[in-house]
RNA sequence: GGGGGAGUAGUUCAGUUGGUUAGAACGUCUGCCUGUCACGCAGAAGGCCGCGGGUUCGAGUCCCGUCUCUCCCGCCA
């Protein structure tokens, strides 16, 4: 019942036909989406990769129509007919191609499909394990179709920008040397050297380094990366960044390249003009106005600093936080005065989430002023908080105090939870924004220093000579930027250190022993030492990129064949068992465990 | 490592206080149907109720364990 498939020629997509091709005869080759079959009247909506078009195959076709009886959904299928207008009364409004259809005069099954285990209509979907061991079957969805071509088209833009500004795509190892730099790394034992490992790249950090060094000024490349951490709904073990290093580069040549790149990448993708240059704000400026140093900027909401108003506070909660050298901060919420208990609840369920003890809440309502958390507040602190907050009656106060750090994050997440819980948010907006100036590092528990972005950033010229200053390092900020887009952080990067001696100062603070820094760097090291031109860089994410521009909420719907929450692949049954010759060509034992 | 949600037909789900033969929709199969487009009508097949223990006269339902998917915290320069 099979045709062979031969002497058959494609001339159309099904869902590029239009109006222009009326009269035409034409061959479309695509799967069956839908078959509706009349009893006297077969139509067939046909898919490709372009979309669906509606063939009919009349029972006078003596050749067409028992093959056409035979078909069922998803059976792949060549078709050769006129191409005819519809009339008034049988056009789709809802079908692109709705206002046209095809006779088939010529009708070849090649090949038929077992059901579908997994229903891949809009109206259903199933659940995450299925569709994703069924994946090649789930990237049938039109939905996941649109955002692997959308992504297509993004990289396509993002590689003509960047060709333009005489970049050089340059392919870096992904078979590496592990380095000690934050995240676990993916290991790759050597079969050829017993007991020693190749790392998978976190990022093409050192290499985009060398490349400046060897002259090569303009760098990118859409970089695999790989992390052992664990996941989250925007996080894989293997993602996609847009690499990019540039010599002789300042902070502000940067943003200007990826303020360009942005414009350019949304103008073209997702049909917004963004207005540049985009909006900065300092770490420390985050931080205090919305407790998180990726503040969603389409909705205003900002926490105000109250800690000096309630310095003789009798309120049991809040002295404990001064005693800690803690801070109290608050949100305002315009006209949250009818905020119930349970959307209270709520809100301190967030925050214990965050590792909160709980909020404070506090309603301006003269007729009783008592309410909540009030009853603790003098008149003169109710008078200071309501000035600060810039509240009125009707609002509500929330009013979180703690240790600084934690009172940020809370309030950042009950902001971020207001901000979709009160419609705040646009949903067609995009609000980018440069956080700038952060720390260079930051204090571990036993009280050494870490990078608290990455241990290559020179730091601020003006910051350069307190690295002989013990006391000054908390206060170092470096040459960090990153690039926020609604809440996410779609970019990371940072101006280099170029200079061998900065570099080995910063590698002494991080607590690095000659012996560490000559097994772990000592190639980087050396090579600083040869005439390396100042340079600095960054590196969009790109699967977050396309979050963005296709409103996924998933990283799994952008990345063609993605891993679950536990890093496995359950349609091939990655990670899987080896043969036990395999443990013994890498000279590997298996564990106890 | 920790906390929440979920797991019942091929798929999405319902399943009351523990009580006869576990239901619906979609899909599949059979028949009818010449303008359908989530086609319609009539009928049928389809179940290790995730897995393993336990309580009970009796468990999809209660208890314990375990596996998987998912969301979050830790972690992710």
């Amino acid at each position: 019942m099979l045709d062979l498939f031969k002497d058959i020629e494609r001339t159309h997509y099904c869902g590029e036909l239009t109006e222009k091709n009326i009269d035409e005869t034409i061959t479309i080759m695509g799967w069956v989406n839908k078959r509706r079959d009349l009893g006297g009247l077969i139509f067939l909506d046909i898919r490709d990769v372009k979309g669906l078009v509606q063939v009919i195959i009349h029972p006078e076709n003596e050749a067409c129509f028992p093959k056409a009886e035979k078909v069922r959904n998803e059976y792949v299928i060549a078709v050769s007919g006129k191409v005819i207008a519809r009339s008034a009364q049988n056009v789709n409004a809802q079908m692109p191609t709705g206002k046209i259809e095809i006779i088939a005069e010529k009708f070849w099954v090649l090949n038929d499909s077992a059901p579908l285990p997994i229903q891949t209509s809009e109206f259903t979907m199933a659940e995450e394990d299925l569709r994703l061991t069924y994946r090649y079957l789930d990237l049938r969805r039109e939905r996941l179709q649109q955002i692997i071509l959308k992504r297509h088209e993004i990289v396509q833009t993002i590689r003509e920008y960047l060709n333009e500004k005489n970049f050089y795509d340059i392919e870096t190892p992904i078979l590496m040397k592990s380095t000690p730099e934050g995240a676990r790394d993916y290991l790759v034992p050597s079969r050829i050297h017993p007991g020693k490992f190749f790392a998978l790249p976190q990022s093409p950090q050192m290499f985009k380094q060398l490349l400046m060094i060897s002259g090569f000024d303009r760098y990118y490349q859409i970089a695999r990366c790989f992390r052992d951490e664990d996941l989250r709904a925007d996080r894989q073990p293997e993602f996609t960044q847009l690499d990019v290093e540039i010599s002789f580069a300042t902070q502000e040549i940067i943003f200007e390249l990826m303020e360009g790149l942005m414009q350019k990448v949304f103008e073209k993708t997702a049909g917004t003009r963004l207005v540049t240059p985009f909006k900065r704000l300092t770490y420390q400026e985050a931080m205090d106005r919305f407790g998180c140093d990726k503040p969603d900027l389409r909705f205003a909401l900002e926490l105000c600093h109250v800690t000096d108003i309630f310095a003789n506070t009798g309120f049991q909660v809040f002295k404990g936080a001064l005693e800690i050298q803690g801070s109290i901060r608050a949100l305002c919420v315009k006209g949250g005065a009818n905020y119930s208990r349970k959307q209270q609840d709520e809100l301190i369920e967030i925050a214990k989430h965050n590792g909160g003890k709980g909020l404070a809440f506090w309603k301006i309502n003269p007729a009783e002023p008592d309410n909540g958390a009030g009853k603790f507040f003098s008149p003169e602190e109710k008078t200071a908080l309501m000035q600060k907050a810039g509240a009125q009656e009707g609002d509500l106060i929330i009013i979180a105090a703690d240790k600084t750090e934690l009172v940020y994050k809370v309030l950042a997440a009950v902001r971020n939870h207001l901000g979709s819980a009160l419609k705040l948010i646009n949903q067609d907006e995009f609000a980018f924004v440069w956080i700038t100036d952060f720390p260079l590092f930051a204090q571990t528990e036993s009280g050494g220093w870490e990078p608290a972005h990455h241990m290559f950033t020179l730091p601020m010229n003006e910051h350069i000579d307190w690295l002989d200053q013990p006391e000054k390092i908390g206060d170092i900020l470096g040459q960090l930027y990153d690039l926020v887009c609604n809440g996410m952080e779609l970019s990371s990067g940072s101006i280099r250190c170029h200079r061998f001696d900065i570099q080995n100062k910063i590698f002494k603070v991080l607590g690095f022993t000659e012996e560490d820094l000559k097994e772990k760097f000592g190639f980087f090291l050396d090579a600083l030492k040869y005439g390396t031109p100042p340079h600095g860089g960054i590196a969009p994410g790109l699967d977050r990129l396309v979050m963005l521009i296709t409103k996924a909420d998933s990283i799994r719907d952008v990345i063609a064949f993605p891993k679950t929450l536990k890093a496995a692949d359950l349609m091939c049954g990655a990670p899987s068992e080896v043969p036990e010759l395999q443990w013994k060509e890498l000279h590997l034992k298996p564990s106890d465990a």
